[in-house]
DNA sequence: ATTATATTTAACCATATGGTTAAGTATTGA
DNA sequence: TCAATACTTAACCATATGGTTAAATATAAT
């Protein structure tokens, strides 16, 4: 267990991988999709995406010769669960969630 | 903001950093009190306790030669929101929620 | 068959991380 | 005043991390 949330965590604390699961919110991708935005080689991002795996945050599903990669929003369900046994601070309403994921999106799409 | 995540699971992807911040869930402690359980030397817990107050996780206040060592719950807030805009988990009753803190509190004093 | 596309693998590099021991600094107690 | 306590700082080390370029692989298109 601590290793997994080591792996989860440690995923999480990169700028880059967690601009790509917000990307990856809106639709799956192939991979030179997902390194598009970003100013870095595919090599980086294809790193970037196996740590994302292994950490079981995204799948990636190979057809033909396109990777797609897909989000597995409850790879977060570990961590957010430990986070939250701290529980001294409220947990915000879900409108509050849906314009965090809004911002989130056109952070992305104005980079 | 971006660097501030960064810090925030950065301090959290670390075992031993996980588990100083559940001790410090009970109590205030000490800095030589929390490296107590540690097999580690006390400059390497000072150093993670140092990550964790930069990251905003905890407050060290001395008096006099003691450092004393709070938990800050609120310094997961950023996190922990961020996690929940992925939504699409189910968030845990409260009963699972102290259930989990009582494990973490076993799992500490049985080390 | 040949070429272009999509991606991974390998080898490498600089810096960050997590630990160590030894020495330094306050503060408290005898 | 001198020694013990509670740390922190410094210097160092091995390994991990995040990037690079160059080469390899597999599939698709011409």
């Amino acid at each position: 267990m601590q290793a997994k949330l080591n792996e989860l965590f440690s995923a999480l604390s990169d700028a880059t991988r967690r601009e790509i699961l917000i990307m990856l919110l809106e639709d799956d991708m192939a991979v030179t999709d997902v390194a598009h935005p970003f100013d870095m080689s595919l090599p980086a991002i294809s790193k970037h995406l196996n740590i994302l795996s292994n950490a079981g945050l995204i799948t990636q599903e190979r057809r033909g010769r396109v990777n797609w990669c897909k989000l597995e929003p409850d790879g977060l369900r570990e961590a957010s669960v430990w986070m939250l046994s701290f529980g001294q601070f409220d947990i915000p309403d879900i409108e509050d969630l849906e314009r965090l994921i809004e911002s989130h999106i056109d952070l992305i799409q104005t980079n």
